[in-house]
DNA sequence: CTATTTCTGGTACGACGTACGAGAATTGCG
DNA sequence: CGCAATTCTCGTACGTCGTACCAGAAATAG
């Protein structure tokens, strides 16, 4: 068995390689001939591999969420729903290309069906259909991502903005702005653990309203 | 005066026709050489009139803004933040593209502007920081950006993904997502005012009590 | 007229994803 | 052993993108 010329890698190093890209230098670094190289390979080997650029992102996700810890279900909704989605945001927060790579994503690797299974056993006792407990996981995840793309975007204001909106603020046409640009205090990060208790049990309670 | 050749078009033309073009066909349809077609002019000749393609999606955003309905405020915070946030997501379902446009922008757009002032003189009543209440406005644009993109998505899942999802639940692995497929049942659709109104809601409590 | 200024748009370059196909490396069969 | 069948490798090449460059066109100022 096993005829035909051997492969010289596999799909793993592939997608390990890509995410290592992704991780140091950002979603945008990550191109075929990048990746190639860095595997030591030819740009078209890697077709062997993945089928196309797409495919491959995903399963740059999928194997990323494998690493994600995995919840230990007390049976309290709220709780076990906000440590899936604590669990999420230390995902994002290790690889930062993970909000901007989710959208559009196929949700066929097993480690993103796991995630969806936490959730829905998470859901569990609230006795929800399977529809909307589907779209409660959704929402948030994306919810997790705003707040984590909040938190990695921080208060870093470039000095080119600074001088354009000073202009349009010295129009008097936006007092309020003004009045905070003069405050000019820096933000106190938010708490994400208490944002996210408040949204998310609130999402669900809604849901069970209804 | 206005000596040299006269421009043959304008920047409004050009990030109309882009517009236009991202509304019909997507955001990934917006090319430089598409628009030019569009206005009947040379792909270079955009160059004129914006400094890079970067710059004219911060302008596509910020000219779709000036579109945007402007809310009453009646003084009562809450009120005030959702009014805003059903005016923003008014402005999100009627360019489906904004929502993955909105990441990476640059604030200086006189509408964009607007935006905050709208924001921050809803938070007013509350008394918080200037830069709590900046960070505020930016988690709803999210959250909202959120509730808009699982809205437009729906739950339209492809023949492939369900194949595939379907062989993984037969290895038992996932038993919350069987029973799940087992219902087979549509999702009733979310209410985004509501989910809106809590979390939202929640947020600014969140802040107040920090 | 001529110099100056400004806009036009063709050509071209270096990225990108990837189709194609010749060559290399392996196994199975005679 | 030789030879077909199979499978992976990767150089070349095409069509796309954003956009640098620059010669030419069209206007005004003197």
């Amino acid at each position: 068995m096993a005829r035909g010329r051997p492969p010289a890698h596999t799909v793993d190093q592939v997608v390990a390689a890509a995410i290592g890209i992704a991780d140091t230098e950002g979603l945008g670094a990550v191109t075929m001939r990048r990746i190639a190289q860095q595997i030591g390979a030819g740009a078209m080997s890697l077709y062997t591999y993945v089928p196309d650029k797409d495919r491959l992102v995903d399963l740059m996700v999928d194997r990323v969420g494998g690493t994600r810890t995995l919840v230990v279900l007390t049976g309290d909704w709220r709780t076990d729903l906000l440590a899936v989605a604590a669990s999420q945001r230390s995902l994002m927060l290790a690889h930062r290309w993970l909000p901007a790579a989710l959208p559009n994503r196929r949700l066929t690797g097993r480690n993103m069906l796991a995630y969806l299974e936490e959730g829905l056993a998470a859901l569990e006792p609230t006795g929800l259909s399977g529809a909307v407990k589907l779209e409660i996981i959704a929402l948030v995840t994306g919810l997790v991502a705003t707040f984590v793309t909040a938190e990695l975007a921080g208060s870093a204001p470039v000095p080119e903005q600074v001088a354009l909106i000073g202009e349009a603020v010295a129009t008097g046409d936006f007092p309020q702005l003004a009045s905070v640009l003069a405050e000019g205090g820096q933000g106190a990060e938010p708490d994400f653990d208490r944002l996210a208790a408040w949204t998310i049990t609130g999402l669900v309670t809604q849901a069970l309203d209804s």
